[in-house]
DNA sequence: CCATCAATGTCAGTTACTGCCATCAGTCTA
DNA sequence: TAGACTGATGGCAGTAACTGACATTGATGG
């Protein structure tokens, strides 16, 4: 009908932050975006695989400016170094947004499905960051720990970032958060000694696993 | 219709974790799981508040003796010696269904949706633990870090203990981890010297924040 | 002017949920 | 013991997220 509108995969994303802002997530149809982006509703479908994905575009270019980073970082320098470094550069690939990432970080944070679409992203980063370290030689177990402690950082320097509006800059922040956990696991004074097993009062066998208990005990056929 | 029958939740549970673990989640409709358990579908979102759900029953029990368990340490013991132990006391919590927790993670593993219903568990999980350490006197940027660090070596030693057959007890793996990270962190050589900030070519403004680029720039009005 | 192709529009259909109301058995009470 | 009440369900209609199949349209190359 009417002539041919291009970008419309940017009109949709702007469409859908400024309606998810007004009037939140829930409350916005699929449909609505798609209208006031000037395009039918299959076409929204067409361009995101759901309406979660239309907030998450750049999930992807940030997680490929990361793991470079790992990979062209010097080969003798320590995985919790090298994944520092690339945090960082990862935080210098958002610095220049900090309002656009406000608001989004908003709507995210007042919906759920939202915030699982969020933490399936940092976890998709977290898998690729442990994979450019074995790629450099980490043991399995070292890389594994490594990315997570990285993308902790990055999650709470973000937040920092983006909740305090005298924060310094992102970079500075994931700095911090840096210094603060290395001195945090430095501080154990934990001898060889487990913690009582009982300590909370649960019996050591029975227990289920992040299910409920009655299906725990046997293979949960009866 | 049919006489009352008791435990509709347990039987629903089962029933779901069959059919998941048969066909697959998707391929799996919340009627079938319904019917399986004998009751009607409407019946099924009584129990829960959504198909996923029904796989996720147990993760408040196990936030509870972990949120317990740090509420109980002695004052004195230091923040990520309070979360380790905590986390130990979790894995007592599941030692006894390894079979279970198995089936359930093959589960999860295969369908993207649950993983993300995972994630915002253990989210949670980490709130629930930064928390309870702020409770008992620590900073803001210590607690985060700390619960952070202590779930994602929770999820590790989870992964260690599910996928390998000689692995030793879940307590044991997550000992393992925290002991590994230890030495991670401690293993930093970096000077006071930050990383370059275009080391990936990314020039210091613009940049989009976790979304596509087309969004950053302005406050996306235009 | 016609064949073609890419981006859309149209439509019908499945499925996850939700609100509302009826039913049914067990219980409490006058 | 009849009647009110309550808890757990069944039934049903309706919304909205997706999806597959097919028609349309505008620009392009020959």
């Amino acid at each position: 009908m009417a002539r041919w509108k291009p970008d419309a995969r940017g009109r949709l994303q702007r469409a859908a932050l400024e309606l998810f802002a007004e009037r939140g997530f829930e409350q916005t149809t699929a449909l609505e975006v798609a209208e006031r982006a000037g395009v039918t509703e299959r076409t929204f479908f067409r361009y995101f695989p759901d309406k979660r994905e239309v907030l998450f575009d750049g999930a992807g270019e940030l997680q490929r400016v990361i793991v470079e980073s790992i990979d062209s970082a010097p080969a003798t320098l320590a995985p919790i170094d090298v994944v520092g470094a690339a945090m960082q550069v990862g935080a210098g690939f958002l610095e220049g947004g900090r309002e656009y990432s406000r608001q989004r970080a908003a709507v995210i944070a007042a919906n759920p499905s939202l915030q699982e679409r969020e933490l399936l992203k940092l976890a998709s980063l977290g898998a690729a960051v442990a994979e450019a370290l074995r790629r450099r030689g980490a043991p399995e177990l070292t890389a594994a720990l490594a990315a997570e402690a990285g993308v902790s950082v990055f999650k709470i320097g973000f937040e920092t970032w983006i909740g305090d509006d005298s924060a310094p800059e992102f970079r500075q922040c994931i700095r911090s958060a840096l210094d603060q956990l290395t001195s945090l696991t430095a501080a154990s004074t934990r001898t060889e000694q487990a913690p009582d097993s009982t300590t909370s009062g649960t019996p050591p066998q029975s227990a289920a696993p992040l299910s409920a208990s009655p299906l725990s005990a046997s293979p949960l056929s009866a």
